[in-house]
RNA sequence: CGGGGCGUAGCGCAGCCUGGUAGCGCGCCUGCUUUGGGAGCAGGAUGUCGGAGGUUCGAAUCCUCUCGCCCCGACCA
């Protein structure tokens, strides 16, 4: 992509209506825009960063045995009087009428929605367990929308739904997602604790939410810090029956007195909550009559569990998790583009022509390449390239091509070296893999 | 919903108290010079002062209503 033609518009100067990183990168790297209270336009920077996490989140929904559906996001109010919910949700929940006066509202979440699809077409034991997920945008009235898309009104959630014959199996679903899910955020480059909650308005009564530590979390969790390993393993040696045996606790949760973890290895932090995993067992199959005849020809109520991973929410956090002074650092996976390739001195047929080189090959690789050719000074373009925090820079400037050589810059480390041309186009196609990111 | 704050050029702000017909920085346009970390000089464009009503000879400024946004609290992926 040629900057010169991208619809990147990205901010010097800080917009005072945001409070914490994450909303002022986003707003200044030209990823969202504020439509009205807690309703953002995703603009195509951001989208790309959302599209990618969504792909993850998939994959690891696949792989776990999950299979997509996609409902409406507008319900019927009549199958939430079924469950009990249209009057306990109270003004979170948007209402809305249609033309012919008939209750609607916008999903906060979807429970109702599918119970109502698998009870109409599951009827036996024999057909269990199902696993069934969606990616789509949610709507909860806050009270107080804030942190931009932190914590918005309208959001993006990955939301699934396990049926089973009976309680062990509903344990084992939860298990499977336990592990879906640190193989999930591992890939997403966080680190996400998994700690002991309340399962809230939902009910339940095996509830874990996941966290990732950030100064700016909204709640206060407890972990072991063996945890912080998790910072460090690549996935294959993710040990997940250690990791759910390690002890994390939201801070309603933690008593100091019965905590199993000593003192000294006891850490605290501050988190934001991007996922959320409970059994609630028979809460909405048994008022919404959700039943299969189990061996014995009786009717049994399906034993439940829900799942949420917070996607458009997962886009601060990774940023509230990964950022410096100067701006955004992605991590590779879920990069907008992997690389930035900037031309100091466009206009000059030297540095036009190594440019243009340089984003040919690594096209041609199927690298992400976002080609900085706007006619700008070199500080105003480091500084948005630093901003926007694309893994790689790769900066074409009369000093280092004088002697014929190009500089790459890592944007976590800052660290640089000055390679040839060949060599630069080496380096990112030998580590790359076919969807264009860097490994 | 309770408490506080703010809406003035694309962005960040001053002006408001004490009414007299709108300004600064950045950005944008033109030209020249500059060219590896948000350039310099010269010239230029841009505002129904959030909206409606009122007071007044006269309102960005005073009064009333209204809309929007932000912050603190209870609530939440």
């Amino acid at each position: 992509m040629r900057w010169s033609t991208y619809f990147l518009p990205t901010l010097k100067e800080v917009p005072v209506e945001a409070q914490i990183p994450s909303h002022r990168l986003m707003l200044r790297a030209g990823m969202i825009c504020l439509s009205s209270s807690g309703i953002y336009t995703w603009l195509p920077f951001g989208l790309r960063v959302l599209k990618n996490i969504e792909t993850i989140v998939r994959e690891e929904q696949e792989r776990a045995g999950a299979q997509e559906v996609l409902m409406p996001t507008i319900q019927s109010a009549d199958l939430w009087r079924e469950s009990g919910r249209y009057d306990d949700y109270g003004k979170e929940m948007l209402r809305i009428r249609d033309r012919h006066e008939r209750e609607m509202l916008y999903g906060p979440t979807n429970e109702e929605l599918i119970t109502d699809v698998f009870r109409r077409f599951v009827k036996t034991y024999r057909d269990l367990p199902k696993n069934l997920y969606q990616i789509q945008w949610k709507f909860r009235d806050e009270i107080r929308p804030r942190f931009g898309i932190m914590r918005g009104r309208e959001f993006l959630m990955k939301d699934n739904y396990s049926f089973d014959i009976d309680k062990e199996g509903a344990y084992n679903s939860y298990r499977k997602m336990f592990e879906a899910y640190l193989r999930t955020f591992a890939r997403l480059g966080v680190v996400a604790i998994p700690v002991k909650a309340d399962s809230g308005a939902i009910g339940g009564d095996m509830s874990q939410e996941f966290h990732v530590l950030a100064e700016t979390g909204e709640s206060k969790v407890f972990y072991d810090v063996a945890f912080e390993e998790l910072r460090h393993k690549d996935l294959a040696s993710l040990d997940i029956e250690k990791l759910r045996n390690l002890y994390a606790a939201a801070e309603e949760k933690h008593d100091p007195q019965t905590c199993p973890v000593a003192p000294e290895n006891l850490k605290e932090a501050r988190g934001i909550e991007v996922g959320h995993i409970f059994y609630f067992g028979t809460k909405y199959s048994e008022p919404m009559k959700a039943t299969v005849t189990g061996e014995d020809g009786q009717l049994i109520p399906v034993e439940m569990g829900s799942y949420g991973i917070g996607v458009s929410r997962l886009v601060a956090a990774i940023i509230e998790a990964s950022h410096d002074a100067a701006g955004i650092i992605w991590p590779e996976s879920v990069a907008p583009f992997c690389i930035g390739l900037i031309n100091l001195k466009v206009g000059n047929p030297d540095t036009d022509k190594a440019s243009e080189t340089l984003y040919d090959a690594l096209q041609k690789e199927n690298v992400e390449v976002l080609y900085d050719d706007r006619d700008l000074r070199a500080g105003s373009k480091f500084a948005d390239m630093d901003l926007i925090g694309l893994p790689w820079q790769i900066v074409v400037g009369g000093r280092s091509l004088s002697m014929n050589k190009i500089e790459v810059k890592c944007r976590k480390t800052g660290l640089r070296e000055d390679l040839s041309i060949n060599e630069v186009i080496k380096k990112f196609t030998k580590s790359t893999i076919s969807d264009g990111k860097c490994v």
